[in-house]
DNA sequence: CCTCGTGCGGCACTCGGTGCCGGAATTTTC
DNA sequence: GAAAATTCCGGCACCGAGTGCCGCACGAGG
């Protein structure tokens, strides 16, 4: 809440909570989540119990030590977009960001993947994280599409799809024992979504906002209904502005 | 689980459990979730505290007493469809199933909207029934769209859409305070989600039997410097084919 | 009358989580 | 460079949720 005001930069990284880290998650992989106290962990770390609930309100924020940052990254990055920006598309490359943090470490995200699947406790919880992530969009979507008719269903409805496209494309790849790209992965599934939400033409320079060099790329999504004329038209508009 | 094999036509209704409930959320109201222990809830119902973890997992699980009956009740009407129904217009019916069981008891449907919006613990609970309901359309979407291409995000993504358009609804008739008609909501709401789903079928009629509708988005990648005439032409071509 | 199954209450215990305090380390300030 | 203040850490004591176990009362059946 108001904790890290300033730290975009470089992260101060407290040593005791990274080995409070390794420590749970030797534990948690040799003997499982339920059969190991937090009184083991703190042991085996070296460190005080106390602690512990320092650095991590409950044993099972433990799990998701970065998550509470990349949510952080998230509101950001929603924050900083421009009124141009078309909405989804930017609710799309914000879902991106947590594929990303996912598919940094894929031998810990597997690993931690493999718990959530054993641990109902640990799977409520990743719930609670996924939901924040889908208020997040939600709310920005809300605010897009304040004058719209219907605009908050409509924001929600998206933003929850968004979330399941996401998380069909991260459980694929987590389950594959973290194989493959999972970007593309995310982006196809993403694509799916966007196109079943702006269906009479969507057209636009390829994804990543951040990738430059592939603005020659041009993707077109439209339906078999649509009648042709209205998509030619549709992709010199949007190619005239870029 | 395996509990109950046959009690629809009149459950047995045991008492104590009954009993529990109403002590409990007396507490809760007067005096807060987080203020009420397990034991202030059985010396008011004036029972053992061994017989409450008997009747109720969790102290949670107290809360929410009649969605474990209501889960049940969506497998069993989804399991009873037949091949014929369309497979959107089947969950969101199923969807209604639940939000008629809010409306059956708008006052407690109500208090219990206001503590799970106070007590973090709640909505977390909350959110893991809300993930089995999910899970429950998107298991029976899945498996009619098994033949179908990109079926399991399909579903995954329709399951998703469905249900945040449920509690879209649900959300702003318990805000109100239980007025009004909840029904109606919620099928306007759904039924927004329909539209943006299976657009080209009409409202009402049963429609597209589940040949339609996946090749019913083109995608379509290409440069800039290719001309319009080619892209066209190729589109047309494409689509000849399909 | 005895027995067996069942539902309930009453412990005793584990473990997650918190408040509080004292001490050590580190930084600030003169 | 020493004293003072702040921060960080460990060690309690404590609360409450949840569980295992046992004993007891009750009703059904031989």
């Amino acid at each position: 809440m108001a904790a890290a005001a300033t730290n975009p930069p470089s992260t101060p990284k407290p040593a005791m909570r990274d080995s409070l880290i390794a420590a749970a998650f030797q534990l948690f992989l040799e003997r499982g989540y339920e059969q190991t106290t937090v009184d083991d962990i703190v042991t085996l770390a070296g460190v005080g119990r106390r602690s512990f609930f320092r650095y991590f309100p409950s044993k099972e924020d433990v799990v998701f030590p970065d998550h509470e940052q990349c949510l952080d990254d998230m509101t950001r990055f929603l924050a900083a977009s421009a009124d141009s920006d078309d909405p989804v598309t930017r609710v799309c490359d914000a879902a991106r960001l947590v594929m990303r943090m996912y598919a940094e470490n894929p031998t810990f995200s597997v690993q931690r993947y493999r718990l959530t699947r054993e641990v109902a406790g640990l799977r409520t919880y990743e719930l609670s994280v996924v939901w924040r992530y889908e208020k997040t969009l939600g709310d920005y979507l809300r605010t897009r599409w304040a004058d719209r008719k219907d605009g908050t269903l409509r924001a929600n409805v998206a933003a929850a799809a968004v979330v399941a496209a996401h998380n069909h494309a991260l459980r694929r790849w987590l389950r594959s024992g973290g194989e493959g790209e999972p970007l593309e992965e995310v982006d196809r599934a993403l694509e799916f979504v966007r196109a079943t939400w702006s269906p009479d033409a969507a057209a636009g320079t390829g994804g990543d906002p951040a990738g430059e060099g592939a603005e020659d790329v041009v993707v077109v999504i439209t339906r078999r209904s649509t009648p042709m004329w209205r998509v030619v038209r549709e992709v010199e508009s949007s190619l005239g502005e870029g």
